[in-house]
DNA sequence: ACCCATTATTTCTAGACAGCATGTC
DNA sequence: CTAGAAATAATGGGT
C-alpha cells in the first residue's frame, strides 16, 4: 500500500507530503492490516517487533484524533530518554500544525498550560502524578498511545501503568487506546481487557538472521555461517564484523562484564581504525573524560576504551557520557558497544550485528537463570540498520554444542512469554490505594474494590480475593497513620494523606519520616540524623552492601551516633538490624559527600559508579524535599531551616560555608572550595578581588564568567541552583 | 624476612520512575 | 530454572 492511499482514511494531504519527506513511501504488511482493521480511530493492540513501524501507526492515530475529534492525544512511554526522543521527533514532524509538549519528572511543561497542547508526551509515573494533582485537561483526551505496554509485566513499575490505564478507561468512557507492544504470547487476553482489536506479527522491515556460535563457528538457521579466527570468540566476532566495515553491539549480564569485555575488544578494534578515526576518537575520548570538573577513575576508563573504538554502556555511566557514546555510535565512529540491558529498552540504536554474550543473569534468591525470551527478542531486534543494511545478524554465544542446542530451542525457536499483572505486590498497592482515595476517584470502600475488579489483574485471574484482603489491611494502616478517615464505608483522605500522595512516596515511607520528624523536633540533630532516616526507606533501595571487614567499623559508629538517630536502633539479633546498618552506610556515603571528600574517594570506598552516585543523590533530594514538606504540614518550623540547608549541601556536595559561592554558574563543589581556600568567601569578596588573583585561582575562562555574572544580573543562577549538577549529567 | 605463585575465600551481580522551587550576609 | 567471575586474602614454597 502506498502512502497516498491514506487519503482514503482521511489523512490530510499535507501530512502525506510530510511522510514522503520522511522517506516513507509504502506501508508494511502488518501496518496495512492494522489500518484496514481500523487502527487509526479504534482501540488497538499492535504487537510487532521493534522497528516494525509501530510509531507510524501511532502518528496516524494522532493526526486523525486531532482532525476528527479535535481532542488531545497523550503518548505514554516508560523512560524519560524515550519521551525526549518522541518529543523531538513529533515536534519536528508536526512543526506548528500540532502543538507538542513533554511532561516528565525533571523537564516539565507544567500542568495548567499543558491544556493548550494537542499532543503530550509523558512517562507513566508523571501522568499518574498529574492526575493526582488534579489536572483538569485530562478530560479532553481523545487518544492514548501506550508505548511498550508489555511492561505491565514489570513487578516494580507495571502496576502503576495498570492503575493508570484502568483509571483513564473509567474517566474517559469513549477514549481510543492504541497500545504498542513487543510480541507476546497473550496479546489476545490483553486486548480483551483494553476493549481493543489487535494485530500481531513477526514482521521486520529488515531481514534478521539469528545465529549461534560455539567451537569457532557461527551457525545461522537460515543461511551459511562463518568460520572464526583463533582469537577468543568475542574478539573473533568483532574482527569479522570490522572486516566488512560494520558495527556490533554486545549484551552482557553485568556492569563488570561490560567493562572487562570492552577492554578486551579494544585491543582488536584499534587495529582497524583509520587515521582520521583515531583522531576523532581521541577528541571524543577527551570530551567523555572531562564531563566532570575532576575526572573519576571510571571516566578515565571509559575514555581510554573509547579511544580504541569500543565503549561500555550501563547505568553507572553519567548521562552525558551515555549520550556522547550513543551519538557517536550512530555516526559510525564508535565501532562497538558492550552493554547491559539499558540499551535494549532505551533509545533506538541499531547495529548490523548484535551479540548476546550472556544468556543467563543472576536473579536474587534463585541464582543465575535464563533471561526472558522477550528480552532476547528485544536484544536481537536491534540488529540491522535501516537504510544502511539489507539484513541484520544476531549471534548467541554458547559454551558447547549441547549448550548451543538448548539455547537455540529456548531462544531462537522459542516464543516470548505471557505477561502477567503484578498488581498484587504490596508496596505499589499501598501507594495506589491512597492515591485513588486522595484524588477522590474512589470515595468508598465499595467503589475502591469495584475499581480493582476492573484491572488487568482481575481480568486475568478472574478473582480479586487476594487483592481485596490486602486492600482491607492497607486501608486499616492508612487510617492508623492518619492519611485517611473511614466512616461507614466512606473514604476520605486527610490533608496529610493528600500531600503524601502528591509527593509520590510510599505511605509507609511517609509515616516513617513523620515519626522521624517528631523525634527530630525533640532533640539535638546532626546531618547524619536526617540522612539515616531517608536512607532507611523503600525508595532508597537497594542499599549499599556491607562486607565483613566493614561491619565492626559501622557497628561502632552506631554506638557513637546513637543519640542522634531519629529511629530506635534495632537489636543486633533483629533481622531489621541489617537494613539499619546498611542504611547507615548509605548515609555515611552522603555524609562524606557533604564533607567534600573527593568524588573518586567516595566511589572507591563505597564501591559505586559515578552515574549511580548521581541517581542516589537525586533520590535523596526527593526524599529530603518530602521530609521538608511533611515538616511544614506538621508545623515543625524550627526544623525547616536545617532541612533546607541540607538540601543545598547535598545538591553540590559541599560544607555549609560554600553555600553562597555555588550560586554562580560554573561553580560547583571543586571550584567553590578553591575560591574559599583562596580567601574568597562570599560574593562580595569576589566582587572586590582583582581579576589577576581570580585568574590565578581558577583559570581565566571561569574568572571572566564569574566577573560577568557579578556585574551583570543580580538574579544569578536562581533556577539552576537546584537543577544543575544533578539533572544536567 | 621477603617475594611470588598458587589456592582458598569472599564478594557481587540490570534498570531508573516520581516532587518542586530554594540561600546568605 | 536453582551460578560463576573477579577481587581479595591466605598459604606455602623458595630464596
Amino acid at each position: 500500500m502506498d502512502v497516498s492511499e491514506l487519503k482514503k482514511f482521511d489523512i490530510p494531504e499535507e501530512f502525506i507530503k510530510k511522510f514522503r519527506e520522511e522517506k516513507i513511501e509504502s506501508l508494511y504488511q502488518p501496518q496495512v492490516e492494522a489500518i484496514k482493521k481500523g487502527v487509526i480511530d479504534k482501540s488497538f493492540v499492535v504487537a510487532i517487533p521493534t522497528a516494525g513501524g509501530k510509531t507510524f501507526l501511532a502518528t496516524l492515530a494522532i493526526i486523525d484524533n486531532l482532525v476528527k475529534r479535535q481532542k488531545k492525544a497523550i503518548y505514554i512511554v516508560p523512560l524519560v530518554a524515550l519521551a525526549n526522543e518522541k518529543y523531538q521527533y513529533y515536534k519536528k514532524l508536526f512543526n506548528d500544525k500540532l502543538k507538542v509538549a513533554i511532561s516528565v519528572g525533571d523537564l516539565d511543561s507544567s500542568d495548567p498550560w499543558l491544556a493548550d497542547y494537542d499532543l503530550i508526551i509523558s512517562t507513566t509515573e508523571k501522568l499518574d502524578s498529574l492526575i493526582r494533582h488534579g489536572a483538569r485537561w485530562i478530560n479532553e483526551i481523545g487518544l492514548i498511545v501506550v508505548d511498550e505496554i508489555h511492561l505491565l509485566n514489570d513487578p516494580s513499575r507495571g502496576p502503576t501503568l495498570e492503575i493508570l490505564l484502568t483509571q483513564l478507561k473509567e474517566i474517559l468512557k469513549n477514549v481510543q487506546i492504541l497500545s504498542l507492544s513487543a510480541t507476546i504470547k497473550n496479546v489476545k487476553e490483553l486486548s480483551k481487557w483494553l476493549d481493543s482489536n489487535f494485530v500481531t506479527s513477526d514482521f521486520r522491515p529488515i531481514k534478521l538472521y539469528e545465529g549461534i556460535t560455539y567451537d569457532s563457528k557461527i551457525h545461522f538457521l537460515e543461511k551459511n555461517g562463518y568460520e572464526l579466527t583463533n582469537l577468543e570468540t568475542e574478539a573473533a566476532i568483532l574482527e569479522n564484523t570490522l572486516r566488512i566495515g560494520k558495527q556490533i553491539l554486545y549484551f552482557v549480564s553485568s556492569r563488570k562484564n561490560a567493562e572487562s569485555l570492552a577492554e578486551k575488544l579494544g585491543k582488536t578494534a584499534k587495529l582497524f581504525l583509520k587515521r582520521n578515526e583515531e583522531y576523532e576518537l581521541s577528541k571524543l575520548s577527551g570530551q567523555i573524560e572531562n564531563v566532570l570538573e575532576v575526572p573519576t577513575r571510571q571516566c578515565k576508563k571509559i575514555a581510554a576504551y573509547v579511544r580504541r573504538g569500543v565503549a561500555f554502556h550501563h547505568a553507572g555511566l553519567l548521562g552525558k557520557q551515555k549520550r556522547l557514546i550513543e551519538e557517536n555510535f550512530r555516526i559510525g565512529l564508535i565501532k562497538s558497544i558492550v552493554a547491559t540491558p539499558t540499551l535494549a529498552l532505551g533509545v533506538n540504536l541499531p547495529a548490523f550485528r548484535v551479540t548476546i554474550r550472556d544468556a543467563k543473569r543472576y536473579t536474587p534468591g534463585i541464582g543465575s537463570t535464563y533471561i526472558p525470551v522477550l528480552e532476547y527478542k528485544q536484544f536481537v531486534g536491534r540488529a540491522g540498520r535501516p537504510t544502511y543494511d539489507s539484513f541484520g545478524e544476531s549471534i548467541l554465544i554458547a559454551k558447547s554444542e549441547e549448550d548451543a542446542h538448548d539455547l537455540t530451542e529456548h531462544f531462537i525457536n522459542g516464543q516470548p512469554e505471557k505477561i502477567y499483572s503484578k498488581l498484587s505486590l504490596e508496596p505499589v498497592l499501598r501507594m495506589h490505594t491512597l492515591a485513588l482515595v486522595a484524588s477522590e476517584f474512589t470515595r468508598s470502600q465499595e467503589k475502591l474494590l469495584e475499581f480493582f475488579s476492573k484491572t488487568f489483574y482481575a481480568h486475568q485471574y478472574k478473582d480479586i480475593e487476594e487483592i481485596k484482603e490486602k486492600i482491607l489491611f492497607i486501608l486499616g494502616k492508612l487510617e492508623e497513620w492518619e492519611f485517611l478517615v473511614r466512616e461507614e464505608g466512606r473514604l476520605e483522605a486527610t490533608r496529610l494523606g493528600k500531600r503524601v500522595s502528591q509527593l509520590y512516596i510510599d505511605p509507609l515511607t511517609a509515616n516513617y519520616l513523620i515519626t522521624c520528624l517528631n523525634e527530630a523536633s525533640k532533640k539535638e540533630t546532626e546531618s547524619i540524623s536526617f540522612l539515616q532516616s531517608i536512607c532507611n526507606t523503600i525508595e532508597m533501595r537497594p542499599l549499599l552492601n556491607i562486607s565483613a571487614g566493614e561491619f565492626s567499623e559501622l557497628n561502632q559508629l552506631v554506638g557513637e551516633k546513637e543519640r542522634f538517630f531519629l529511629q530506635t536502633v534495632p537489636s543486633e539479633y533483629d533481622f531489621e538490624f541489617e537494613n539499619f546498618i546498611r542504611s547507615l552506610k548509605t548515609a555515611v556515603m552522603f555524609q562524606e559527600w557533604l564533607d567534600e571528600a573527593t568524588e573518586d574517594k567516595i566511589l572507591t570506598k563505597f564501591r559505586v559508579a559515578p552515574g549511580e552516585l548521581r541517581n542516589r543523590l537525586k533520590n535523596a533530594d526527593w526524599l529530603i524535599y518530602s521530609m521538608q514538606e511533611l515538616a511544614l504540614l506538621m508545623g515543625l518550623k524550627e526544623l525547616l531551616k536545617d532541612i533546607r540547608k541540607l538540601r543545598v549541601r547535598m545538591m553540590y556536595g559541599i560544607k555549609e560555608e560554600l553555600i553562597p559561592l555555588v550560586r554562580l554558574e560554573g561553580i560547583g563543589r571543586v571550584r567553590s572550595r578553591k575560591l574559599y581556600d583562596g580567601g574568597l568567601k562570599s560574593l562580595d569578596d569576589l566582587r572586590k578581588v582583582p581579576m589577576e588573583v581570580l585568574t590565578r585561582l581558577i583559570g581565566v575562562t571561569i574568572a571572566k564568567s564569574i566577573k560577568n555574572q557579578l556585574e551583570g544580573k543580580k538574579e544569578l543562577k536562581k533556577k539552576e541552583i537546584f537543577q544543575s549538577n544533578l539533572t544536567r549529567f
